[in-house]
DNA sequence: CATATTCATAAAGGAATTTTATTACTGAAA
DNA sequence: TTTCAGTAATAAAATTCCTTTATGAATATG
């Protein structure tokens, strides 16, 4: 059986008419006593009572007529379906992003992809870098955005932007005017450092660890937004990467940038390697890729 | 979109393998590359990641994939119920028959064809020779049988057997030995006859107009049983169709034939003109015409 | 590094479907 | 009753579509 024979069927008995019919379905009428023919055939009973002058359903015609519709329509629905998630007209996408740029880059990207697309979905979730490279491995995500992801055969990275880290000081601190300071000499303030395991933090350690110190932040915090409070109070300096401190703290901290060595984090795109991405999520992603910050 | 393009993708989506999911639907491989591709184009989304090592569903193909299934099982299930009833293994007869045929001849006959298709029902609807034609113009009957049916354009009928009017008498009557009884002898007895309205009764009150006679009848009852047991006590004499006779009294009550004239009364298969029927219906109609009472 | 396996591609061949032209039938009108 | 108009069925030709054959490219395995 073909899905033609049964579009064909449904629209005969619409029209009561071979040639009616035929003409809504831009063939000719023989195609289509044709097509009857071979459904009829390939189902074992007929389904039109037919001579020159009438064309009628068969009581199993009719009986048959409401449940091949409801089947059409319901094939015409994925169809329709499928098609609109290959438009950007429905679907959804799925990211993993280190928090600081799920909090910093991530939103005005989104608002303005939910502005070119409002019926798409993003469903964004704040991860580690570990478990955004577990998110991207099982699917669970379309795609995600870490830093230092080790070389993973199941795993395809993109580089998008460098992310420098930044010393943020209190207003009142003697820095407060300077614009760039060795790192070694931050060793003498008290820090306000991430967490161990977040990005942010390995790349501070093993960049102390480099110049052979050991460092012993005064203050260990989760939220970068308890680093900025706790430089404001006067606490300490922090260490925080650029893009959180443009586009969170504006000039209220000053915040010199750090030399010798610059603190570099690499933000990578995360993609599991030969899949490809549903419509919706590729446009996300295109949309990422060529962004200028 | 094409339902063979359906059954390759769940195909493939099985086995995870064009080759094999070839092999299984007797296809080429290369086939098969065509048919996916056509339907991912026809949907406009991808369906497969593959690369020459391994075949895996995308996201989307993932979440497509129990709908097509279930889809096309329900088609397949269409398909096999609509076989079902062209072989016989299902489906449902209408008949409406006239009393005395639905009672007497019509038993047995539906008897033997349940034997032979015991899936399928048989719904038989008594009713006088109206409503009987009336039912097979509507449709609410696959066929009828009555009597005496008037030429009319939407019916096609076809004669079954002639049924013959016989005098049934009280065993202790002085006829009860005879073979046969001229008809305008029956007009002195007291005569037990169907209701006005079956086709028995105008047979007869026809005959005796005929005869140049009115019958005014002892008794008027609805139903052959009641005339039969009205004979049985004594209180007349009954002229019933000898195909109920033979059935259903056997050798309890004495009956004679009646000549001059011969009462016949032709039972005949009443059809909607120009209209097949269902495959059940058609293999019980055949039985009834090629019936040997 | 060679090999075997697998999917993709292109061209040729074959199958199926559609169109064109015609016939046969049916109901309505003359 | 006959004719006419309209309709579905049929047959043959043309076309479209699909499948096969042959081959290439990619990748994991030994």
């Amino acid at each position: 059986m073909h899905l033609r024979q049964v579009r064909s069927f449904v629209v005969v008995a619409r029209f009561s008419s071979f040639t009616r019919a035929a003409d809504l379905l831009n063939l000719t009428q023989p195609a289509l006593t044709v097509q009857i023919r071979q459904l009829e055939q390939s189902l074992g009973v007929k389904l039109f009572d037919r001579n020159t002058r009438a064309v009628e359903l068969t009581r199993i015609g009719r009986e048959m007529l409401p449940v091949l519709e409801r089947l059409l329509g319901e094939f015409d629905a994925v169809v329709a379906n499928a098609r609109e998630m290959a438009n950007l007209r429905y679907g959804t996408v799925r990211i993993a992003a280190l928090p600081s740029v799920a909090a910093t880059v991530l939103p005005p990207l989104i608002a303005r992809f939910k502005e070119r697309h409002p019926q798409i979905r993003v469903v964004l979730r704040d991860s580690v870098g570990e478990r955004i490279n577990a998110a991207v491995r099982d699917e669970a995500v379309d795609f995600g955005i870490g830093s230092d992801i080790e070389p993973d055969a199941e795993l395809e990275t993109v580089p998008l932007f460098e992310d420098v880290m930044r010393a943020v000081v209190p207003a009142a601190h003697p820095l407060a005017d300077a614009v760039e300071i060795r790192l070694d000499r931050l060793i003498e303030e008290p820090l306000i450092l991430m967490d161990k395991g977040s990005s942010v933090r390995s790349l501070i350690d093993r960049a102390f660890a480099d110049g052979g110190h050991l460092v012993v932040p005064a203050y260990e915090v989760t939220y970068m937004s308890t680093a900025v409070g706790l430089v404001r109070a006067g606490l300490g300096i922090a260490i925080l990467p650029s893009t959180a401190i443009e586009l969170r703290m504006e000039a209220e901290l000053p915040s010199l940038a750090i030399g010798n060595p610059v603190l570099r984090r690499p933000i990578t795109l995360v993609l599991k390697a030969g899949r490809s991405l549903p419509p919706a999520a590729e446009a996300l992603r295109d949309m990422l890729t060529s962004w200028e910050a």
